[in-house]
DNA sequence: TACAATGTTGTACACATGTTCAATAAGATC
DNA sequence: GATCTTATTGAACATGTGTACAACATTGTA
């Protein structure tokens, strides 16, 4: 399998025999790593085919060889970047352990830590919600991973209202709530980030759990809107 | 001043003579139009120059001749924008009659009227917000339409803790929490109108001040952070 | 009526855009 | 070693971009 006696012989592995000739899935991977670096640097507007490839260090012709277009390539590229984001927030908050306030904490802890705060990373986040209307790709990217986020919160929210022993409490509406607020927040610390401070950010969400806690439950139960 | 008599002497006003020719600042304000159509039409990236002039009836070269570029007039467009919307907020909960929590309500209420919620609008308000970082001209309308806006949840919360005694309660702080939860909101329904009604955004905003209420303002307290 | 000022036009320019495609070369298969 | 597949290149294409500018038209002033 891994010849060492015979140099030329390592030219037989596709990965690393020529660096211009890469497997397709590695260099798919490259041009979407090369797409996000873009995205920081020029923004989603100044983010052309041809940056990307000169940022790759590739040929203008092989976006269009991997990929069907560049649409297609800045789809991917949303897809990945919110799978990263997705399975960081699972991962803190998914521990069997944890009860549900704690499950909510790791999820508030999470998403202000110092990688979600990049400027830089929410402005492209920002743009991709931009042209998520227009490019009906984007458009079925978010509303995928954005229930799988809601998701997570909603089975938090769902586990403190078992807890509690809160009747006919609408945990969905209030995921969408939570979500509401930390994405609020996170927009706005991208805007900008001296506003308010990280901890600040974890504060004003924990004070909507406790504020829940404390009574506005109530107004997400199914008789408060009927 | 209003000649009857003559019907070309009727050609002296320079408003209504030729419809080619315009005062500066109409004609101003019809770009300005023509933009926001354009922008709902055809969103940020589609939007050119020669778009706009099309939409306003009006010859390539124009643009220029009243702006100084093309990023001069979207800023412009931008800082009208945000003045509509203020405003809008700013009558509907500065009325002397309200009490602090009534104003809050006005807010929330105006917040998801029908002409807020249109998706296009807020799909543009998106565009903005993306094209924040990268333009000078528009992060300075942001940050001052955004402050203003704040403005108004600080006074009607300071109101609010004046009245409940509450002590060091940090006024500044709550408006941004309650302003990110209604960007949040908005911004959602911007991205996918179906997910939640207007009435249930009033209804988690409602929750939010009342979780307040409730105890969640005591999050809210210098002492908390400390 | 003549003149200056200026709103408006449409062509022209230089450059950037995404995509196509024939040519090249490397790896896999026989 | 010959052949097929395919990753990669780079020039070419058609179109779109924002801006500049000479020409024209209309207005207010003398």
């Amino acid at each position: 399998m891994t010849p060492t006696t015979n140099p030329t012989q390592s030219a037989h592995n596709p990965t690393t025999a020529n660096p211009n000739r890469m497997e397709p899935n590695e260099r798919k991977q490259l041009l979407i790593e090369a797409t996000i670096r873009c995205l920081k640097k020029y923004g989603f507007q100044g983010t052309s085919v041809r940056k990307i490839c000169a940022e790759a260090g590739v040929s203008v012709g092989l976006i269009n060889h991997h990929y069907a277009s560049k649409d297609d390539l800045i789809a991917q590229t949303y897809q990945q970047l919110s799978d990263i984001v997705l399975q960081g927030l699972a991962k803190a908050c998914q521990t069997n352990q944890f009860s549900p306030r704690e499950q909510l904490s790791a999820f508030i802890q999470q998403s202000f830590t110092q990688d979600f705060l990049d400027p830089q990373l929410i402005d492209v986040w920002i743009t991709f919600w931009g042209a998520t209307r227009s490019a009906s790709a984007i458009q079925s990217v978010h509303d995928k991973s954005y229930l799988a986020y809601r998701h997570l919160l909603f089975q938090a929210l769902s586990g403190l209202a078992l807890e509690k022993g809160w009747q006919g409490f609408n945990a969905n509406l209030a995921a969408i709530s939570l979500s509401a607020l930390l994405d609020g927040l996170w927009l706005e610390s991208g805007l900008n980030p001296h506003n308010f401070t990280p901890e600040q950010a974890i504060q004003m969400c924990e004070a909507w759990v406790n504020g829940l806690v404390a009574g506005a439950h109530q107004n997400y139960c199914e008789a408060w809107s009927q």
